[in-house]
RNA sequence: GGGCGCUUAGCUCAGUUGGUUAGAGCGCAGCCUUCACACGGCUGAGGUCGGAGGUUCGAGUCCUCUAGCGCCCA
């Protein structure tokens, strides 16, 4: 690569020359063209994997507005990419959009005025109204998808624009979107793959349901609210005894659903009722009373009944005690008509029964509950008032109701059998910062069922699957057909199974597709097979797969990371890559965190603008790995203060370099002769070897964070300490050390600050070398010159010392209200007899910084500074 | 209830295997503008490291207990 350079030393100066006036604006747009006109960030696919890094990039939601907190953790992955990049990677660093899924659906909903219906037919001709109608109008999934596809685009513009703007070194030839063809067909790929090895199975089963959304949910989409309830209890009288049983319950319109009553095996007081029948009041249902460990003998009476189902509990109790199902919750959360006295429904007084229920059938839960409570009330059944309660409920992560648990037909992923080969790979896993490893194992070890990958929507995409219907008329669900995979993507909605005519679904003897769609982590999970070309193109998925990094927040650990995990080790079995980079969320400037409802949601765009992408760059590289950080102009505001001292100190240093003729001339760092010059450069080797290592290990904030503060201290003394002498004769060596030093110097700081501002860097980089500095080379050790390395104390003291006793006389002036540029009659410099050594070596460098006359130096125990300033 | 993280100057945070008078930036105060930088520079004031106990010659830095905040999982 004939653009790189290992330092000053020998390259020509070929820049552009320095300005007069340096400034940042404009950087981003000029440098962003020029990037991408001269493909500086353009994936060479000929490398071999182990020349290759590559990144698999979080496809940001594009239907939401637009975020600071993706600003974030987007420049954290972007340092590091660049840094890869610089140290001679290949760097794989594509980007995606997730528009698959509920957001955009329910955008284009209401921004056409439609409604997607599967079982119509795609209308080739079809175009949306102008004005949405009042009314929504069906239309096909074909055609919604596609309506879907046209929003979205103007989308992804925008991110990609702020993308560009924030200077992100993505190679936009890798783009895709989890709608996308490749996306589609990966996707399907994945689940003929998985059901081929019978990995996704359908079974009608107990399923997480939101009422709204009428669609299914799965494990990793609940979280929990703390809601307010309360206690009923209620009296079960005794089969074939005297007495009853007392239980308490937070959902008493359930009782028709009422399968058994269940206490802790050790539980002494229910221990003489197991085996024991009881009935159900109102409804007169005999259940049995048994036992099971996880019935807590501290909670209500101790004693619960089980119902099919009112909440995760009672599916486990089900399963594990083989109890019958008695569904009283339909899909839409109303309770579903029921037939007292028929089978699975048997009741001492069926007739009484039903009367009873035809008071629930139809309600709301919410409305049975209280209807069903009055009842209760009637007849004696619940004793005492019901005791209010706050407990936590199971939501759908976007819903507004409490979840149902409906049984219904699915299609799950297997995961339970999989745990031990799961938590290995989490152990397996290199995460940045470590503790988050223990996010994904309390995930694993905590997960309660196989992952359900159906969702009854429209906008995801299609599962590949047909059914047979037979010649009566029933849709056999047992003998799924599937596409070969060379149809992919396939929308069983349109397209018909091989040796079927269209004409045929739906009919006797035909077929009908599964309506549903995936989960969208069942195609965000395969984002590395997507980017990577898995199968479409093997040649680039085996130079980039497995990847080496997935960034991502640490809020998503149990939804996107561990469905990743889990796709490459059913699929592949391998991690999908070898490192996880978990950046933390971005408060509010009140470190709350921000929601659209809190209406603290900040927009990043206005602060590029205003700050510039370096500055915004610099804020977000300040916040370390996996810690949640608040949003803080001021930090901005300092990060653009480095960036103009950044083009102000490297005019000057290159001003040095500058002959009478105009000529820049680069000394090589064998020209470094000065004691002082070579401890500057020994500690700057200090800091390429810090700010290596912190890359090496993720930590962009440290290697910034050292760099920075060498920096300013190269800019306050050592600058000020050099300026006369890198000023004086090209003959003279004195002179040629101090302007190889800075050379040197400017050329290693540019590089390690190029990761977080890429943009100033690169324009202070054309003006004096070739190429673009994001494809040169990391610094390295060696190129400080001789013995930078491990350079020796007292060479190192020239610098220390010098520095002192510079702030001391500053001190002295900025005392005696003084300009910096007053003269000091006479300096007196009390040290150690070493120190006063060291000094000796840059007494000159310290006379011109100082604007000293006569030096005076005493022995003695500690340093000591007597300044006489000239008159004035 | 279990787990994890945090608690260091007014604010936001560094402090890597325990070692001399605890650091930075912001903010604040004061001073300084021909000669790289006013989208600036210099100088300064200000913490004994949440609390208690322990290990050690020595602890912000290790151990135990404890308080508060946040997150994750039940």
């Amino acid at each position: 690569m004939p653009e790189q350079t290992n330092g000053p030393s020998h390259a020509p100066p070929t820049g552009r020359g320095i300005p007069d006036k340096p400034g940042l604006e404009g950087l981003e747009a000029a440098w962003s063209a020029r990037w991408e006109a001269e493909g500086i960030y353009a994936f060479d696919r000929t490398a071999t994997r182990d020349q290759v890094f590559s990144i698999d990039t979080p496809p940001p939601t594009v239907s939401g507005s637009l975020h600071i907190g993706h600003v974030f953790s987007y420049t954290h992955t972007d340092t590091v990419a660049r840094f890869q990049r610089m140290r001679g990677r290949q760097v794989f660093y594509p980007m995606g959009w997730d528009d698959n899924g509920l957001p955009t659906e329910r955008r284009v909903q209401n921004y056409f005025g439609v409604r997607c219906d599967p079982s119509l037919p795609y209308d080739p001709d079809y175009v949306p109204p102008a004005d949405p109608p009042k009314d929504p109008v069906a239309i096909s999934r074909p055609n919604f998808v596609a309506l879907c596809h046209q929003l979205t685009l103007e989308d992804e513009q925008v991110f990609e624009h702020l993308w560009r703007t924030l200077g992100l070194s993505v190679d936009w030839s890798h783009t895709y979107a989890t709608i996308g063809e490749r996306a589609r067909r990966v996707s399907q790929r994945g689940f003929l793959r998985l059901a081929a090895r019978g990995q996704v199975v359908q079974r009608t089963a107990p399923t997480l349901w939101d009422v709204d959304f009428r669609t299914a949910v799965s494990q990793a989409e609940l979280e929990d609210r703390e809601r307010p309830g309360a206690y009923h209890r209620l009296r079960f009288p005794r089969v074939g005894a005297e007495g009853g049983v007392e239980i308490e319950t937070t959902r008493p319109e359930l009782l028709p659903a009422c399968v058994a009553l269940v206490a802790h095996p050790d539980d002494a007081r229910y221990q003489p009722l197991f085996g024991t029948s009881v009935t159900t009041p109102l409804f007169g249902v005999q259940v049995p009373v048994l036992a099971h460990e996880l019935a807590d003998p501290e909670k209500g009476s101790g004693i619960a009944m089980i119902c099919t189902f009112g909440d995760t509990t009672d599916v486990v109790w089900w399963r594990e005690l083989g109890l019958p199902t008695r569904t009283v919750v339909g899909r839409d959360g109303r309770l579903l008509p029921v037939a007292f006295g028929t089978e699975g429904w048997e009741s001492d007084d069926p007739a009484a029964a039903d009367a009873a229920y035809a008071e629930l059938a139809g309600r709301t839960v919410k409305q049975a509950q209280a209807r069903i409570i009055e009842l209760l009330t009637t007849s004696g059944d619940l004793l005492g008032e019901p005791r209010p309660i706050t407990h936590p409920v199971k939501f759908f992560e976007k819903g507004d109701r409490p979840l149902e648990i409906v049984s219904s037909r699915q299609w799950f992923v297997e995961t339970l059998p999989h745990r031990e080969a799961l938590l290995a790979r989490g152990e397996e896993l290199h995460w940045h910062p470590g503790y988050m490893a223990h996010r994904y194992r309390a995930w694993v070890e905590g997960l309660t069922g196989d992952w359900n990958i159906s969702r009854q929507r429209f906008f995801g995409v299609p599962l590949p699957v047909w059914y047979l219907v037979d010649a009566d008329g029933e849709v056999d669900f047992d003998a799924p057909v599937f596409p070969t995979e060379d149809r992919l993507p396939v929308d069983p909605s349109t397209d018909v199974p091989e040796g079927y005519t269209a004409d045929q679904r739906g009919e006797p003897g035909g077929f009908v597709g599964d309506p549903d769609v995936m989960d969208t982590w069942a195609t965000s999970s395969l984002t590395p097979q997507i980017a990577g070309g898995w199968e479409d193109d093997p040649d680039l998925f085996s130079r980039v797969f497995p990847m080496d990094l997935r960034p991502q927040a640490h809020d998503i650990i149990r939804t996107w990371l561990f469905s990743t995990v889990v796709r490459a080790e059913l699929e592949h079995g391998v991690l999908p890559w070898s490192d996880a980079a978990v950046s933390g969320w971005v408060l509010d400037p009140d470190r709350k965190k921000m929601s659209k409802s809190k209406g603290n949601v900040v927009t990043p765009l206005p602060l590029l603008e205003q700050h510039g992408a370096d500055a915004v760059r610099y804020w977000a590289a300040s916040g370390r790995p996996g810690t949640d950080t608040a949003v803080d102009e001021g930090q901005m505001k300092v990060g653009r203060r480095l960036a103009m001292k950044v083009l102000n100190a490297s005019r000057f240093a290159l001003g040095r370099l500058t002959g009478d003729d105009g000529v820049l001339v680069v000394p090589p760092v064998e020209a470094v002769t000065a004691p002082i010059d070579r401890a500057m450069l020994g500690r700057l080797a200090v800091v390429v070897e810090e700010s290596t290592a912190a890359y090496e290990g993720y930590d962009y904030a440290r290697a910034l964070e050292r760099t920075e503060a060498f920096f300013w201290a190269f800019c306050d003394d050592y600058l000020e300490l050099v300026k006369s002498r890198a000023y004086g004769n090209p003959a003279d060596a004195a002179t040629t050390s101090a302007r190889a030093a800075l050379a040197a110097a400017l050329s290693v700081l540019l590089r390690l600050l190029a990761p977080t501002l890429p943009f100033v860097t690169e324009e202070v980089w054309s003006w004096w070398r070739p190429g673009s500095i994001h494809a040169a080379s990391w610094p390295t050790v060696d190129e400080l010159g001789p013995g930078a390395a491990g350079i020796d104390p007292a060479t190192d003291a020239v610098l220390e010392v010098s520095a002192d006793v510079l702030g001391l006389v500053r001190r002295a002036k900025t005392t005696a209200k003084r300009s910096m540029r007053a003269g000091v009659a006479t300096l007196t410099v009390t040290d150690t007899p070493a120190r006063l050594g060291a000094l000796a070596a840059a007494e000159g460098d310290l006379r011109d910084a100082g604007g000293v006359l006569e030096l005076v130096t005493r022995t003695g125990d500690e340093l000591d500074v007597v300044v006489a300033l000239v008159e004035e």
